[in-house]
DNA sequence: ATGTGAG
DNA sequence: ACTCACATA
């Protein structure tokens, strides 16, 4: 999911139009200037208005608002006046800026990357396979399915998916605990957030004989390369783009007539499983809310843990955690089913 | 070790 | 925000 510009917000966003030429503005700060401050600065603001409840109808209403100061205020009266910006119009003009940002969304291409191909004289796909001599492993793998990638995955589809990863694991050992995250989680339709459809695959599995006390590193580095190595003789995954001790990623593909999924595997301590479950699950926006929430009770929860807060602020031992209900419970939150952390 | 990239 | 994997030095 890295590639994708921005989240769906949420309830009708009165200023999306404003969100919008930020959020842009924002990745050209990132991939073409190289300016990660100017980035940060754009994306605050368009998340401030994302959320605003009412129509900005002038750069000197929006400028009360936090985040947003005299430059910002000045592009959305230019933007209700014009209805355009200059600069988002010279942007795209410029034949640099846009190889750039077409180069950057090859997965493995980050702007770095992108900028020594352009200088190169590389400015799209077809430069781009001639001088794959130029691209690491990653990369020729990110532009053999430039487009595969882009496409997003029916919930049903992942549901296949899932049940062939849960098949193959569980044939190793049943006592393998296999989660696939992310907006999946979520539904009722397809995806554990229910979502109907997702960028990516986030498996995370688990067993009770690997816990963070007990790593036994050669052990668990042997696990995670017999799962994919099991996932890839028989014929679900495809492609490796990276694979260490506990995480995996590269490419799956359900059927030779649909495209090749972008899939990630994760080996996680049975100690640690379900507070990373509940991190991967997200949403984003759901965890930044549960952890403040913690914070409020004296608890910080991270990907690992969920730990007490002493009077000096020092996270104490890590509570016990044998399913997700737990963590809400501990910190007093109501729960959520998955299908409810969108927000 | 450091930078890049992904998530 | 933070971590993991990789490439290069």
């Amino acid at each position: 999911m890295g590639k994708r510009k921005h989240e769906e917000t949420n309830n009708e966003n009165l200023n999306k139009d404003f969100c919008d030429f930020l959020s842009e503005l924002a990745q050209f700060e990132k991939n073409v200037s190289r300016n990660i401050h100017k980035y940060n600065a754009y994306r605050k603001a368009s998340a401030t208005l994302a959320v605003h409840p009412t129509r900005i109808t002038s750069g000197a209403e929006a400028k009360k608002l936090p985040n947003i100061g005299d430059k910002i205020a000045k592009k959305i009266d230019e933007f209700l006046q014009t209805g355009k910006l200059q600069k988002l119009e010279n942007i795209h003009k410029d034949e640099r800026s846009q190889a750039i940002s077409l180069l950057t969304r090859v997965s493995g291409i980050g702007p770095s990357k992108a900028q020594k191909l352009v200088e190169k004289g590389i400015s799209n796909l077809d430069d781009l396979k001639k001088h794959s001599d130029l691209l690491n492993h990653h990369q020729i793998i990110g532009l053999k399915y430039f487009n595969d990638f882009e496409q997003k995955i029916p919930r049903s589809e992942i549901k296949e998916i899932e049940k062939v990863i849960k098949k193959k694991i569980k044939k190793i050992d049943v006592k393998y605990e296999i989660n696939i995250c992310g907006s999946y989680s979520f539904c009722l339709f397809p995806n554990r957030r229910g979502k109907a459809e997702s960028g990516d695959i986030d498996t995370l599995v688990t067993h009770p004989n690997y816990t963070s006390k007990n790593p036994d590193k050669a052990h668990i580095d042997s696990v995670l390369k017999t799962i994919v190595r099991k996932l890839t003789n028989c014929g679900l995954i495809t492609e490796t783009l990276s694979l260490g001790e506990t995480k995996f990623m590269g490419a799956c593909q359900l059927k030779s007539d649909l495209p090749m999924r972008r899939l990630d595997i994760r080996f996680q301590p049975y100690d640690q499983y379900y507070c990373s479950l509940l991190y991967f699950t997200g949403s984003d926006v759901f965890n930044q809310n549960m952890r403040s929430h913690a914070l409020e009770q004296g608890f910080t929860l991270n990907e690992y843990t969920l730990r007490p807060l002493g009077c000096t602020g020092v996270p104490g031992e890590p509570v016990e955690i044998t399913c997700e209900e737990e963590i809400f419970d501990v910190i007093n939150y109501p729960y959520k089913s998955p299908e409810e952390r969108n927000n």
